[in-house]
DNA sequence: GTCTATAGGAGGATAGAC
DNA sequence: GTCTATCCTCCTATAGAC
């Protein structure tokens, strides 16, 4: 990462939130100590428990900021769907656009932080440690907990326990799809350094096609 | 995790792999401390620096000891379809099964410890630290090398592009299959607890559906 | 509010006895 | 091959000066 994080933009506090996400990304939070952090920042190693208690604190913070953000837009959109159908149903790609594509817009916004925010998000869907996945988890429940329900409602005819697991398996695909680049590009060479416009609609064509795909379709079509 | 591993089965350098991997799973790279391995495999602190060199060793041996048996029966699967097939084009399905299906039964091990590697495995691919996607990108080059030239042959009429990035996606939504269904369920309740051969067919849908997408399909379906 | 200084502990690695 | 003892680095957190 370079320094222009610690120049002097905003105050000590958002500086913390801003270097910690970027290092976190980098390094992981085990791989990232406070001193790191805090001298990357320009501030005293003390600011960190200062502003914010702890370093576990810290973490649940980057997150909270940016999540809160997210979820919001995404039960807008959600909403502003269901006004519009008025009481019919609505589409289930509209819905995973909703869900899924807004993540990767926040995804494309490389400057204002969300590209790095959503590449620490998608890895820590995993983490190992149980407070991080707590917590995430309550961040997510209501969010979650709507789209689930409108899916529901937009496929009556689907098991809702196979609509929950493909929901799970998209999570995954996107996740990677931004998260796990690196891995794919050292092994294949590389991928093409398109825009990442074609990153979302290359993402929404397989998403949208494991969400439709038959049922048991690998035991039957063989 | 229990101390069965740490009662006498196999030799000094065997029991610290095996109790490597669950912490490792369990707790990260950054998490686990050669104390804690060694303590709960019965040895020494030192025999891990004098069995593997360094810690850093030790990571990439309990990879390569499983990546190598998982690609080699993948490789071979491959070898047995492209022999059936005589020349001729073989399934997609068949060829994601001899990928992802290897996998999933690896995963579904559970007393050999395949199921605690493969979840390792899944955290991995976005493990920051680069040293880990290094090797791992070594590790897995042939094997992909020979599974996209098959898919490429497979399917002549799709952009290679296209079908390197659905790999990827594919991989995502495998890895998270496996080791991410923590997250969702603490958001969701809970998954039905079911016999994990469920999985494999679910999962299998949702591949091949994402696999044979009609491409835009968003932009086009709305 | 922000700093310095330091407590108090855990980490990986190694030297050398057996 | 395995053990003990130890080095030195790094960590989070906090007490107390400014």
């Amino acid at each position: 990462m370079t320094d222009s994080l610690a120049k002097g933009h905003g105050d000590t506090r958002s500086r913390i939130l801003d270097v910690a996400e970027v290092l976190f990304m980098e390094q992981g939070f085990d791989g990232t100590s406070m001193r790191s952090i805090t001298s990357h920042a320009g501030v005293n190693l003390a600011a960190v428990n200062y502003h914010f208690g702890s370093k576990e604190q810290l973490i649940q913070e980057v997150f909270h900021r940016r999540l809160t953000e997210l979820n919001r837009i995404r039960l807008t959109r959600l909403g502003e769907l269901e006004a519009e159908a008025g009481g019919a149903s609505i589409k289930p790609s509209r819905i995973v656009d909703a869900f899924f594509g807004t993540a990767l817009r926040m995804a494309s916004d490389v400057e204002g932080g969300g590209h790095t925010f959503m590449r620490l998000l998608g890895r820590t869907y995993t983490e190992p440690q149980a407070f991080v996945r707590k917590f995430l988890a309550e961040e997510y429940a209501e969010c979650v907990e709507h789209f689930l329900a409108a899916l529901y409602r937009a496929l009556p005819e689907v098991d809702r326990n196979e609509i929950l697991w493909r929901f799970h398996f998209m999570m995954g695909a996107m996740s990677y799809a931004i998260a796990g680049t690196d891995a794919l590009q050292l092994v294949t060479g590389k991928f093409d350094d398109e825009d990442p416009s074609r990153l979302e609609s290359r993402l929404m064509s397989f998403l949208l096609g494991g969400l439709r795909a038959p049922l048991a379709d690998f035991g039957a079509a063989q």
